[in-house]
RNA sequence: GCGGCCGUAGUCUAGCCUGGACUAGGACGGCAGCCUGCCACGCUGCGGACCCGGGUUCAAAUCCCGGCGGCCGCACCA
């Protein structure tokens, strides 16, 4: 039995979590959280609070947006263009392709992103696509999309999607934090919520599923101010740059971050800040610095909206280097997006001390050109284009093509560049992104997989102490002589300081010693005949099986101390050494 | 969606091939009680299951069909 299968059991077993709907046979890819398992993604998903929110709360702050979304978010967010998969089957042999890709590769053709299956189809037929393994003759195109799509209202025509990222909340509603926050930059806007994604067949348990909770922090910054101010550039991270893995090496490299930056591993200092801690957040799961890296995305693999992308992955015993975190540079192209689809203006202004003289690049919107392609939007676009940055417009135009905004793509005929001087008292631009998002469930598991340990025959999972579900247990030694009694007292105060805490007296001692350590729980208290004497009790370490003995007026601290850990673990290390 | 394997108490499992003595057995866990001076002690007692539907048969956990679900592989995983 492997250890994923040992974990698999014992959180149904003991409460962690189990398949949904069981009750009706269940459904892949949605899980149900026990009281255990719920309390474990509780203090998971405050830590990442923690380390994401908390830490740098003078410019981060966490909000909370809607799950259900209109059309016209993941259009503009190129998720109803880029979130659709069209497969198609080869008649002969069966394989199964994304259909896109094989016609691609097979005619050269590029930009297919638009087009139906229909469409699709008939550039099968019409240009002779073939199987690409067997050379077989290849069905017709059938369309997947992985978002949720619903009504909004019933008897309703009113298309939403459930979202399948936290990133377009954030996005939208940007334009009020950044006010709210007093016009500053960086400013961070964090969300923990549920997300879901239609997976076509989800499998491995709780690695994937159709619904889960996500942890996402969008940084928005000054293209021109890229530094952050909070990094510490000699932390080291490990990673995989893209060109390894372009030569399928997954050796990761051990680099300063002065390093990464330096030789571009790191497309951005906000992004190698947030890797930094992501390593710390991960470690403190109890997961190893050699048990997890950050490995690059080549370009075809990455999402629609991100320039760079550095999965954070995790050993795990069954399922391989799984992915927990991803890491992308997201650039304008999110509200840049908003402002094709809304015609609305959020770009940030920046005053200067005073007037100085700035060359730049305008866009002109060739008017007729726009009418013509897109109709109705055409003012939308019109005054958005005249909005976006002209250099990063024109630098696209030339690399790619076109320049892509909103889920509308402007080329050379649709617009004029025009070189101008002049006099400002500020300037107006539309802030960078670097986002870290980190799957809630995955990490779950993961900490469920490195806490898990077997001894004598007995299971353990050794969380760190602050994730753990349970903090602590109180056992009367004996069901006589008053002893019970005076555990539930000690019991009723530490549950009354807001400690997770129970209370078992049932089968013997040892029995009950196991049973707490199964579930993770840190500290067990008993209580003896010397409590009745002299107010003391033992507090036992759930790891290394040593008592210690201490007066129960200290105990709520001592308690607390041990299962918050951070930079207090001084009065508490003693005990245990 | 395709192919392979599979579905029995909370968990793990025996039984299924070869239909009937299966009132479905065991282990662990749970609960109640006794016992218990520190690591799953022992004793007594109590609950608790054949995925769903149809068929074959005198008789179905067992055979057949359909459905649902799971695991593994293919594909998919922005």
């Amino acid at each position: 039995m492997s250890v994923a299968d040992k974990v698999m059991e014992l959180a149904k077993r003991r409460g962690f979590f189990w398949i949904s709907a069981e009750l009706y046979g269940g459904v892949s890819g949605f899980l149900d959280f026990g009281p255990l398992g719920k309390l474990l993604k509780r203090k998971i998903e405050e830590k990442w609070r923690y380390w994401f929110v908390l830490k740098n709360q003078e410019f981060v702050v966490e909000i909370e947006t809607p799950v259900i979304t209109p059309y016209k978010v993941f259009e503009a967010s190129g998720h109803v263009g880029h979130f659709t998969d069209y497969m198609v089957e080869c008649l002969k042999c069966g394989r199964k392709f994304r259909a896109d890709h094989v016609i691609e590769e097979q005619t050269g053709l590029s930009g297919l992103e638009g087009l139906s299956e229909e469409q699709l189809t008939s550039i099968i037929t019409e240009r002779n696509v073939k199987c690409p393994e067997c050379g077989g003759q290849l069905g017709t195109v059938k369309k997947f999309n992985l978002l949720f799509q619903t009504t909004i209202g019933p008897y309703s025509e009113n298309v939403g999607f459930a979202r399948p990222e936290a990133a377009q909340g954030m996005f939208t509603t940007f334009n009020r934090v950044y006010n709210v926050m007093r016009n500053k930059l960086p400013l961070g806007i964090a969300q923990i919520g549920k997300v879901m994604r239609n997976e076509i067949s989800p499998r491995q348990g709780p690695i994937r599923l159709r619904e889960f909770t996500i942890m996402e922090l969008e940084l928005f910054y000054d293209p021109q101010e890229p530094s952050c101010h909070v990094l510490d550039k000699n932390e080291v991270l490990r990673l995989v740059p893209e060109d390894s893995v372009a030569k399928k090496d997954l050796t990761p490299l051990e680099v300063t971050v002065e390093e990464a930056l330096r030789k571009r591993l790191v497309a951005c200092e906000w992004l190698a800040y947030f890797m930094v801690l992501a390593q710390k957040f991960v470690q403190e799961l109890g997961i190893p610095w050699d048990k997890q890296m950050f490995v690059a995305k080549l370009p075809q693999e990455r999402a629609h909206y991100a320039t760079q992308v550095y999965d954070q992955v995790v050993k795990l015993e069954k399922w391989g280097w799984i992915e927990v975190s991803g890491h992308a540079f997201r650039t304008d192209y999110d509200l840049r997006g908003h402002m094709a689809s809304s015609g609305e203006d959020l770009r940030v202004y920046k005053q200067f001390q005073s007037e100085v003289e700035v060359e730049e690049v305008e866009v002109r919107p060739l008017v007729d050109a726009i009418k013509e392609d897109y109709e109705t939007d055409a003012s939308a676009i019109i005054n958005a284009l005249k909005m976006m940055p002209g250099e990063r417009v024109l630098e696209e135009i030339k690399s790619k093509g076109f320049f892509e905004m909103g889920g509308y793509r402007i080329y050379p005929k649709h617009v004029s560049f025009e070189k101008v001087k002049k006099n400002v008292k500020g300037r107006k631009f539309i802030p960078f992104v670097a986002e870290p998002s980190f799957g809630a469930e995955r990490l779950v598991y993961a900490s469920m997989e490195y806490a898990y340990r077997e001894k004598d025959g007995r299971v353990i999972l050794s969380f760190p102490p602050d994730i753990a579900p349970i903090e602590a247990v109180v056992l009367p030694l004996v069901n006589r002589d008053g002893l019970p009694e005076k555990a539930r007292e000690i019991y009723g105060m530490l549950s009354f300081r807001g400690l997770v805490v129970e209370y078992d007296d049932s089968g013997s001692i040892g029995r009950r010693y196991a049973r707490a350590d199964e579930v993770g729980v840190p500290l067990a208290i008993t209580v003896d005949y010397q409590t009745l004497r002299d107010d003391t009790v033992t507090v036992r370490d759930r790891d290394t099986w040593k008592q210690v003995r201490v007066r129960i007026e200290k105990l709520p601290e001592i308690v607390e101390v041990y299962i918050k850990r951070r930079e207090l673990k001084e009065p508490l290390k003693k005990l245990f050494e």
